[in-house]
DNA sequence: CGATTGACATAGTAAACTAATAGGAACGTT
DNA sequence: AACGTTCCTATTAGTTTACTATGTCAATCG
């Protein structure tokens, strides 16, 4: 999604660059990437030129959703799962319950709050910040 | 560990106990808190009247710790590991690693912060909350 | 119009992890 | 010495994870 996102807007990328650029083997990536597809937040496009593309743009496409797409819900234990909730006969008297809501509600607030263009700005960042340093210690000779 | 934090002072625990108040198969109770035992956080003692202890006061013990000795780093992935950290190639050019490293860290505060004696405390005032509303619902006749 | 390229689908596998079970040895109190 | 309980090692069944393998279908370009 990420490498999608750095991409927006330019032609669909091939499954090969993707996996090239982030090591993921191919065969494997391409079942992820189906998932997300079947999930309506990617479109793809066969033959020649072909590859995949966000559906939407990045900024309205939060992390968590990928995560619930592909990992299930956000929360550590079902008995504090929004999405999954279930019912434990502790439920009202149970004092681990409420740090483990306090977590998930923790990381929720993270991963909703952040999107996809958000990822790939940080990226960006670092990419820049990266090669600053790499000037300063190698001048020139690029290879 | 919160079982024991309730009963702190007193006797020893048996595993049979914890086994009963918290649902949890004794044979399989045994070896966690074998494994908690070794890592210092608990004592026990043999023969009749033996039991379970903890080996300090439970303000002084975090929930973070004993996740550690059970689950490992509290890290989503190695690359943000405080105790388990891993290189990756990537890691100074990706925008990922940021977002992966703020949850941890939003969850590291979180556990770090919470002791056993905080998560006793919650579940007493939730059990007593809970006998209050039953007193107006179910007047008397205590089974 | 057909070869190429890549999407799409299903099944299988190896390793790791989770949630246990089994059997007995060691120990401490009575 | 008997009994209750922890302690310890080993083994198992089921699930999940991270892939690999194989094959079919569809779209586009020349």
């Amino acid at each position: 999604m990420l490498e999608m996102t750095l991409h927006y807007g330019e032609s669909p990328l091939h499954i090969r660059d993707i996996s090239k650029a982030q090591d993921i083997p191919a065969r494997f990536l391409e079942q992820i990437l189906l998932q997300i597809k079947r999930a309506g937040y990617l479109r793809s496009r066969k033959g020649p030129n072909g590859g995949y593309t966000l559906s939407k743009p990045p900024e309205n496409i939060s992390v968590a959703e990928i995560i619930r797409v592909m990992d299930g819900p956000l929360a550590p234990i079902d008995c504090v799962s929004v999405t999954a909730h279930e019912v434990c006969p502790r439920e009202k008297s149970c004092g681990l319950r409420w740090l483990w809501k306090k977590s998930r509600d923790a990381i929720a607030e993270i991963l909703e709050s952040t999107s996809f263009a958000d990822v790939a700005e940080m990226t960006r960042k670092a990419r820049n910040a990266n090669q600053e340093n790499e000037k300063i210690s190698l001048p020139d000779k690029d290879k």
